[in-house]
RNA sequence: GAAGUCGGCCGGACAGUCGCUGUGCGCGAAGCGCAUGGAGGAAAGUCCGGGCUCCACAGGGCAGGGUGCCAGGUAACGCCUGGGGGGCGCGAGCCCACGGAAAGUGCCACAGAAAACAUACCGCCGAUGGCCCGUCACCGGCGGGCACAGGUAAGGGUGAAAAGGUGCGGUAAGAGCGCACCGCGCGGGUGGCAACAUGCCGCGGCACGGUAAACCCCACCCGGAGCAAGACCAAAUAGGGGAGCAAUGGCGUGGCCCGCGCUGCUCCCGGGUAGGUCGCUGGAGGUGCACGGUGACGUGCAUCCUAGAGGAAUGACUGUCCUCGACAGAACCCGGCUUACAGGCUGGCUUCCCCU
């Protein structure tokens, strides 16, 4: 099948893996270079670590069930995991717009993945402050 | 078999691959391997009640809030069980904020004459009194008329509601005015722990409209905040307190001394931020049996351990099958209530139909 992730055998999701803290993701937040399509806004910027982080904000305002938020948050964890290996070594917080809450896993999945490739293609831009 | 009614239960299944995470064991240990566990009946709303934690607190009262037929169950409750009363249903069964309106206050729209120590619009009567007419020779009597005083609440009409109902008597017309039956109220007796009931006895012609999710009265209950509760460990930076050391200094103020202020190094103490650890899951716990109880429930014995994360795990993909899968995601823990829910399984009871 066409799951890239698959192939490659699976990457795991380690703690390290993470965005932990408020700082880290206040850190993010500040001056970060955006990708973005109707589903997701993904916000990187360039770490000190051998490892991409990620990090997660799926608002209330996507949607009012905590089904439903917490199946957009695994599906993006998962779609994370499966490109770990390809991913540049960036802190990433990925936002969820409110579409995302009545899209399919697929489309879902579809989405982020043309992410991770545009990010793989785009270089990493120091931003000074 | 059909319709209905009251409960109980389930909430796609199996396999593979890749992940996350608690626990146990092992190892060449910031990890890895193996084994094993990992959302719900509502985890939801946060509407009640408790446990737990910190703060406050002699006792009592006021204010405020809550509950509201009775008895029981319970850690407690606004919950549950049983009972009483009222209403609905042929029935099983269901529904009810169901204490007090002969303490006080308020309100009762519209309609209607009148909405509460009753009143009198139409109507009825007009016995009694008044006025007029007739009759007898007069007083007076008798007869008739008027509807003036007055008497009525039977009938009409209004309204959610109009001061017991029906019948007979009675009357000028009427009226519990009188009587019978029914209803109502009060006192007593009887039954019941009680709410309450009453084919019992006596009394009262009947006097009591509704509204207390209106104020209020009565009885009972309630201190506040919440796991971001709270406890412990504790960098860096700034600052506080104490001891010691060197110089007996240095700087500022001042003409100078004293004095006052600032200043070095080392160690200790207390508070405490970032961060970390605990609280964190074994409990008013589940299951089975026995016993007590109408029941809720209680007691005893045996047995089981069944999520514990923390930017927040319990998932993704693939395949097979079916009746194609609803509402929905733990966040300190329990007991309830309420609300949401595709479809399915199951038991009791009721009514009707059919067969034997």
């Amino acid at each position: 099948m066409g799951q890239p992730g698959d192939s490659e055998g699976g990457r795991g999701y380690p703690r390290r893996a993470r965005l932990t803290r408020p700082a880290q993701f206040q850190r993010v937040f500040r001056g970060a270079q955006r990708y973005g399509d109707r589903y997701f806004t993904i916000l990187a910027k360039p770490n000190d670590e051998t490892l991409a982080r990620l990090g997660l904000a799926v608002s209330k305002k996507v949607s009012g069930r905590a089904v439903v938020r917490n199946r957009i948050k695994r599906l993006v964890r998962e779609s994370f995991r499966h490109h770990l290996a390809a991913i540049p070594s960036r802190d990433f917080v990925v936002i969820a717009k409110p579409p995302a809450a009545k899209a399919s896993n697929r489309e879902l999945t579809q989405a982020l993945e043309r992410q991770w490739q545009r990010i793989q293609a785009s270089p990493a831009q120091r931003c000074e402050r």
